[in-house]
DNA sequence: TTGTACGCGTTATCAT
DNA sequence: ATGATAACGCGTACAA
């Protein structure tokens, strides 16, 4: 079961290996006739070249990585499939690369950087602030996506965009008061959250605060530690407060999947919705709109933001541009939920 | 910004090369002092090692590749963390690679399987039919998971774990005739489609047959090229068919998603679930428990699943077994959306 | 316990 | 247009 090598197909073809490898890789100084019969006898014997001595040897190599955190996050998926568009039409390639939530991201992105000779990288999720600094580590442009990054605007070793989650928020919970709630409650992240969920928060209390609704910790409700935005996580959360007797006109899920769990725990105890509870959500998935009610939520712009991350990135990859922090609006959907 | 070698750490350390692999490395023939020493250093100046080079000059990695097609299948995410868990508990390591949907994942295998050392291989989703003869060119063991491979039962030189899903969708379908309805939708893949698609199809028909119902190929929806199994387009599909004006009293969906699409344009059209039309889908995920009506559905085990797929894979790898197909049973859940 | 030297499979450089 | 050969950065056999 011996590896077949550039040698072996060198042999065969009884040429150079370095002739082999022209044929490979395209260059120009090569006879079609024998880069022909060396693609012939690659196929045959199957021979596939070893991508780590490649990457050893290589010097250049017009890939961007792109790590994402979360497998979960529903609008991932749209997202890279725009990003990797984008970077095709870039003539550049793209390795994704899963980060498990125990894993620290930059380490994986210093290995990766070094594994393969990246142009640049992109982040997509669950970017801790602790983390910020050790960015400065990495050799090649970042930028960071849908990450929560509050007090590091003025940074400018890594680029970022996403939506202004404080002001979208913001723009929710003001728009439920503007429809008369005053008691809204709110299902957020675990209570050290330093990303989302935080700045999510923050933007619903700078909402009650301008309505002069003074913050009811009661309507205050966080998840545990290692839980997620999962529907079955937002059911749990909505029966607590529910069964605490707590009285509230509506209530705020940060996220579209939370709310659709609370929508489910509201009509099991026989409330209903909009008329006894309004639900908002957040994100604006696919299940909003075909939720019953649908939903209302704020629509993150996935493809505009995954748009200008690669555009951002090559900007700053061919040094046109200094790394820049970019918000998109989000839109308020209005939906059944809320009407 | 030259890149920083493992020779650098040696000569700033004053030691050998093979003395700071072998702290890198937790070799056993070495002094404790210089080990800590060279750590402190390694940490000082932020070395990483060349994984390209470590991966080209290694023999052994103790590795499993899990290969992904599809980032938007909703039940993955959960399926690679317990496959992730069961890899670990055995001291082994996992790497993710995401294929899309436009790549040949037996290529990209091929091609992994000569970068890392790898020890096997699991593939999840979306595997074609074509491409089975394609997997004896990999010399490392590979399961399948939730794949289709319908006529290939026999096969000996992969192994594979997931439901019937012939089996499963004839249980879902054959519920629905006990149930008194005889004029059954399907909102299915493309009319081409290889895959669980085709399967899903077959167990519908089946159970039409037992029945001794007609088929209708009217009451048949495909989706067209390119389109997937989302809300979206389940909605259109039923949007479609309910503006034929055919009549029929359920409709299967072979997927959960579909089934939520489906369920939102029966009740924009004003019908009732399941009083006018009774709605069924297939895979068990989340919103099936959380949407109102909550869906009857066939939820895949997925837990076991992924733990048989590390066990068979490991065995395997052990030469322990030959390769092994196996079947779970998925189980009919009956909710509100069909009583 | 430590250091030297070789080779992993490929691409780049330099001759030819 | 082609071939020989030197790196790429690391692990390891072997010598010390």
């Amino acid at each position: 079961m011996e590896t077949i090598t550039i040698k072996d197909i060198a042999r065969i073809c009884g040429v150079g290996v370095s002739t082999v490898s022209r044929a490979m890789n395209d260059h120009p100084d090569i006879n079609a006739e024998t880069k022909q019969k060396i693609m012939e006898v690659i196929r045959e014997y199957n021979y596939v070249p070893n991508n780590s001595a490649r990457n050893l040897k290589r010097t250049d190599s017009n890939t961007i990585a792109l790590l994402v955190k979360g497998v979960d996050n529903p609008f991932f998926g749209r997202m890279i499939r725009v990003i990797e568009e984008e970077i095709e039409k870039k003539q550049y390639s793209m390795v994704v690369r899963h980060v498990e939530p125990s894993e620290d991201e930059v380490s994986i992105a210093m290995e990766l950087e070094k594994e393969r000779r990246l142009k640049g990288m992109i982040f997509l999720g669950g970017f801790y602030t602790e983390s910020a600094d050790s960015l400065k580590l990495l050799k090649v442009p970042v930028v960071l996506v849908t990450s929560a990054k509050p007090q590091y605007e003025d940074d400018e070793f890594y680029s970022s965009v996403s939506v202004d989650d404080v002001k979208e928020s913001y723009r929710m919970v003001d728009y439920l008061c503007t429809q008369g709630h005053r008691d809204i409650a709110i299902l957020t992240a675990t209570k050290y959250d330093e990303s989302v969920g935080r700045l999510r928060l923050m933007g619903y209390e700078q909402a009650l605060e301008k309505h002069q609704v003074p913050l009811n910790p009661k309507l205050i409700r966080y998840m545990e530690d290692g839980e997620d935005y999962s529907m079955e996580n937002g059911y749990k959360l909505m029966r607590e407060l529910l069964d605490e007797k707590e009285s509230f006109t509506s209530v705020f899920a940060i996220s579209d999947s939370l709310a659709v769990g609370a929508c489910r725990a509201i009509h099991d105890v026989g409330l209903r919705i909009p008329e006894d509870i309004a639900v908002a959500g957040f994100d604006g998935i696919d299940i909003a709109t075909y939720y019953t009610p649908s939903l209302t939520t704020i629509k993150q712009p996935i493809e505009e933001i995954a748009k200008e991350t690669t555009r951002i990135l090559f900007q700053v990859i061919r040094k046109k541009t200094k790394h820049t922090h970019k918000y998109f609006d989000g839109e308020l959907m209005i939906r059944e939920s809320t009407q």
